[in-house]
Parts: structure tokens; sequence; C-alpha cells
DNA sequence: AAAATAATGAATGTCGAGAATATGAAGCTG
DNA sequence: CAGCTTCATATTCTCGACATTCATTATTTT
């Protein structure tokens, strides 16, 4: 009997396995805010031990995507507008200092990396003009790649470990929600500026192009109809 | 707000414990850089069995305090002066942004707890004059308290989360480094001047000052000793 | 002798079962 | 009927044992 799913090269345990996949489906909403996490039920959803998915756990309730309380168990981390704001507050300060020093910074390397990507994003943004509803994965992706390039030649390993942290964070709050007023939003704009701000080496703009970017993304995050009833956010 | 709530201690279970205990030990140096982290060892010096123990590294590796390679176990991260550039970097950024927040949106209460926080430090940096090697427990509490004082009123738990892990992070590197010139300093009059610059609102000085303060301490570290390898021969 | 391969010992990662704890229902007291 | 206690059930947490992988040495091959 072979304990491990991937005999492959990959040197991967299964709680490492356990931990990709339930972040990744906390974050895009399979497991609902709020739901509570139960080890025997998870055990059979994806057929490994107790052990390792408790390990997937800790390190969960450590980014702040599970909450744990002694002895009562794992339960999705719930969402609330508060919380959001805060995150946003945290996530735009990082954001634009990484920006300011990826474009003191940047090269020749990391221009064609935010080209390469500013042209994706591009042409994503194109399609999108009367798409209601979820953002399909194809953008969301061009949008993280190009987020990512504009601040990868910061040069601090910490800055981008924290911005990513923040930025998964906020993903979960912005596909949970619907963006109704997508349309009214010039993205495509809204990006190229950015894009042109840094290639320009200007950090102020670029800086305050993110902040207004980030502003515009969360005022209009408009919760969707909660799926567990515990996703309702009671203000504490 | 403090980040791990244990109101009710009874609710402890043994990974938290063993969380605790570990991350206690790394920072102050108990556990050197470096260091190996076996299981079966640390059974015995903590007295429970694996699995807490497990629970407890996957927690400190989302933190960074501990390396983590599959099927190769654990071991305490490294201790390198690049990592502390970038660590003191992140951290002062973030440190500056909770301070102007805190500056702009204190109340008496908070101004009450820098003042008592102040106070303490006061006396503790005037009984430094003197001393060399390392810091007083009662000097790093009082130095920590003041700075999270500051801090306290910035209306953000994300902030103030990730301002306590770098801060953590920074203090294991401070701890295990010799402050030869901490006599050199004059530690009193840039926490007054830091305090001062708070009560009377001035976001912009006492950024600046704080600024200065993280980058002195950074630049006084000089390290111990290479005491990397030394750990890692040292097997029981 | 050097390189490649096989064997050995040690450490890691995983599982199932059992102990500790919480949750909820039933019964008792006032 | 409210409030408290007791008991039963469900869930969490922990442990010891075992399967798997890694690192090192011994053996074989060219």
């Amino acid at each position: 009997m072979t304990y491990y799913a991937f005999d492959d090269a990959s040197r991967q345990t299964l709680a490492d396995s356990a931990y990709a996949q339930l972040r990744r489906d906390i974050i895009v909403g399979t497991r609902a805010p709020g739901e509570r996490l139960r080890i025997e039920k998870l055990k059979k959803i994806y057929e490994i031990g107790p052990t390792p998915l408790r390990e997937a756990m800790q390190k969960l309730a450590q980014d702040g995507l599970v909450n744990s309380e002694g002895n009562r168990g794992f339960t999705v981390a719930p969402l609330n507008a508060n919380e959001f704001q805060d995150l946003n507050l945290a996530r735009t300060v990082i954001e634009k200092e990484a920006l300011r020093l990826s474009i003191e910074q940047g090269d020749n390397l990391w221009e064609a990396r935010v080209v390469a990507a500013a042209y994706i994003m591009g042409k994503e943004d194109a399609m999108l003009s009367e798409a209601l509803g979820d953002l399909p994965d194809s953008w969301e992706k061009a949008n993280a790649e190009l987020h990512a390039s504009l601040v990868s030649a910061c040069g601090s390993d910490w800055l981008i470990k924290i911005r990513t942290g923040l930025h998964d964070l906020c993903e979960r709050y912005r596909r949970a929600s619907v963006n109704q007023k997508i349309g009214s939003r010039n993205l495509q704009a809204e990006h190229s500026g950015i894009v042109e701000a840094a290639l320009a080496r200007d950090a102020d703009k670029a800086c305050a192009l993110i902040e207004a970017h980030f502003g515009l993304t969360a005022a209009m995050l408009v919760p969707k109809e909660p799926t567990h009833k515990e996703a309702v956010s009671q203000t504490e």
C-alpha cells in the first residue's frame, strides 16, 4: 500500500498536497466561509489520514484562511466587510512600497516581464466589456501576473512574501463577490496607466494609480448571498 | 488585541503549547540557527508525541522561523545578513504606516499607554549605560511594549499582525548579536524623541525617527560567532 | 582505482485506534 | 418552568507502530 499520491519525482508530502488543495478550495470558494472543517469528512473527500490534514489546517490557520479554536476544530475563516477594509489597507501599503522599489531597481528583464504581462492583460480586459458575474480564470491569472510582475524587482523577498499572502486573502473576497459594476469601469485604462507610469519610472504616479486601483476594486465589492449560515458577517 | 489569543488556558492543546515553547526557544536562541529539529529528540525534550510536534513545526515554518524540506525534516531557519536587511526594510515600512495611523487616530487611552510604556522604558534605558553583552529581559520587554504601544491605535488588525511577526523575526537577529556599541548610543534620547513626536501628533517626524532608530539598530548588529556549523554538528 | 550500484541504518511521514474534550439531551431540584 | 446536574454521543486531539524515503557505507564492475 503506497502512502504517496505523487510517486513521481515531486518530493511533496501529503500534508503539502492537502495544504495546497485546501488553500485553493478556500480561496476559490469551494469551501465556503464559516464552514466547519471536520477531519472525518475531509478524510473521505481528500482520501488521506488525519495527521497530514491537521498539519495543513495549522498552516492555513497561520495564513489567516482558517480559524482554529482549541479542542473545537477548524472552520473556514468568515468574511466580513470590516476585515476586508483592513486587509486592503495593509495590502495597499505593502504593494505601494514594493512597486516603488521595483521601479527604482528594475532592469531590462523586469521591463520585459511587465510588458509581456500587460500585453496579455490588455487582451483579457478587452474581452471583458460585457462580462458579468464571475471573472474568467484566464483574466484572474493575467491580472495576478501583471501585478506580480510590477513588484517583482523590488528586491525584497519578505515584501513579496507578505504581498502574496495578502493578495490571496483579498482574492477570496473578490471571488466571493459579484462585481455588478464591472462594466462601468475602464480596467484597461487603469492597468495601462499603471504600467505606463511604472515603465516611465514615475514611482509617485504609479503608486497613486495603484492605490486608486485597489480602492476602486474594494469599493465595488458586493457580497454574494452567503452560501453558509455562519458566513453572515456579524460585527464584534 | 493580541495575535496569540489564549484567554482560556484550559483550551490549550499540546500542539499550541509546543508551538509557543519552540517559538520562544528559537527566538531567544536556545535552539540555534541551522540546528536540525529531529522529532525523536524533541519528543524527549518537550515530552509530547510526534503529532503535536509536527503541527507546531508546520506553523513555525509558516512563520519563517523554521525551514521545512519534504521528507528531510525541519531545521531552525539560518541567520544571514542579507535576509536581515530585507526583514528590516519590510518591518520599517509596516511600522511607519502603523505609527502614522496610530498618531492620527489615537485617543486618550492610547496616549496613556504610550506614556506608561515610555516611563518604564526610560528607567530601563537609564540603567543600561554600562551594560554590555546581552540585554536584560526587563529591557527587552519594556522596549517591545513601548513600540507596541505606539502603533496600538492604528486600527488595523492585519498591520498589527504582520508587524508582530516581523518584530519577532528581527528580535531573533538582535538576540543573536552582540551590541558592542550599545554604549555609544543614546537610546534614551532616541526613545523619548519618538514618544514626544508621537504625542505631539507629528507623524512625519515620528516616522522619520522610527526609521532612523531601526536603521541604527540594524547597522549595529554584529554576529556573535559563525554558530551555524557548530549547531549542525551538535548532534545531541 | 574510480564510478556505479546495492545494502544498511536512521529519520521522516502516515495511519488507525484510543484518550481527552466538547456538545446536546434527558432527568432532577427548587 | 427555569436552572442545574448527569449521562450519552460525537468530535477533537494524541500516541505508538509501521511504511516510506533519505543518507551512508559496502560491494561490484569497468
